[in-house]
DNA sequence: CGGCATCCCTGGGAGC
DNA sequence: TGCTCCCAGGGATGCC
């Protein structure tokens, strides 16, 4: 489910509930999402005090004191809801926080991490090792910091000979994108799905790069997009649904020349994508 | 190493 | 209304 913009969404709604605040009880559910959960998690996490919460590719990092990390991530149909009162739990909650201001203080927050799918998961680990953790040391580059950029993509790509919509979903690569950004992407730099990633040079690799960019960004203002379970932690819905330009829209007119959208399957991942604007 | 298929899991929608 | 089938925003793993 959720991507870049998704994960930001969420990134940003935790932010002010966990900064400064502390954790007074935790619930843990089962013991494993898509992986063991750690030991004791809820034990481990009581008492314990939130410094910060960053967001690195589709992971969400939650700084704790100590110079732990919270590790996120949500999968395909991970959700984060936060309550101001206690929550009944509903169905595939699996891990519920209560937050408050000090130790001892009455509960402010409750944060809850419902999963249906299970392809979730958490961990916890110390931030020392946060550049050998098995699974965000080989991720590239943030499409919206400073190290991303045309040249990057046309390093990363060249002699790649799979399709360029394979290769943006390939997070060692570029850090975030997923299967609904990728074809959006693709159609606003007018750059085929189906395109021999190794031949992304020049100036389509200027404009794939500068719709990548603008792309994420636009979706992030509009709290992400809401398809199926995606619902940003306060319960809203995330809007930029309304500005997907080939995303499920298959067989509909192209926004810029009316053509039929089209979609195909690229490693069984839909793409969407306008065969006579996109070469 | 690159590229592809397979697998993990539940729920919603389409089709009959 | 009820059943079956197919599909879904992710990524690790194993095979060639």
């Amino acid at each position: 489910m959720p991507e870049l913009p998704e994960v930001e969404t969420v990134r940003r709604a935790l932010a002010p509930v966990l900064t400064q605040h502390y954790v007074t009880a935790a619930f843990v559910g089962r013991n494993d999402l898509r992986w063991p959960l750690p030991k004791n998690l809820a034990e481990q996490l009581v008492g314990r005090q939130f410094t910060n919460v960053d967001r690195r590719g589709k992971y969400v990092l939650m700084h704790l004191d100590q110079q732990d990390i919270l590790l996120l991530h949500l999968g395909m149909s991970g959700s984060i809801r936060i309550y101001d009162t206690p929550p009944s739990l509903r169905k595939h909650d699996h891990i519920m926080l209560t937050m408050a201001a000090s130790p001892t203080a009455a509960a402010r927050h409750y944060i809850v991490l419902n999963d249906p799918r299970r392809f979730g998961w958490v961990d916890l680990f110390s931030a020392t090792h946060q550049d050998h953790h098995k699974l965000l040391r080989h991720m590239g580059p943030e499409p919206l910091g400073n190290a991303f950029s045309a040249t990057h993509l046309q390093t990363v790509f060249a002699g790649r000979q799979g399709p360029v919509k394979n290769a943006l979903l390939n997070q060692q690569l570029i850090a975030g994108i997923g299967n609904i950004y990728a074809s959006e992407a693709l159609f606003h730099a007018g750059v085929s799905p189906r395109r021999k990633a190794a031949t992304i040079v020049g100036q389509r690799a200027e404009r794939l790069a500068t719709a990548i960019v603008k792309t994420l960004r636009a979706a992030i203002e509009d709290g992400g997009t809401s398809l199926r379970d995606h619902v940003q932690p306060g319960g809203e819905i995330g809007y930029f649904v309304q500005r997907l330009a080939v995303y499920g829209r298959d067989g509909q007119a192209c926004q810029a020349c009316t053509t039929p959208i089209k979609m195909i399957v690229q490693s069984g991942r839909s793409s969407f994508y306008c065969p006579r604007c996109q070469r």
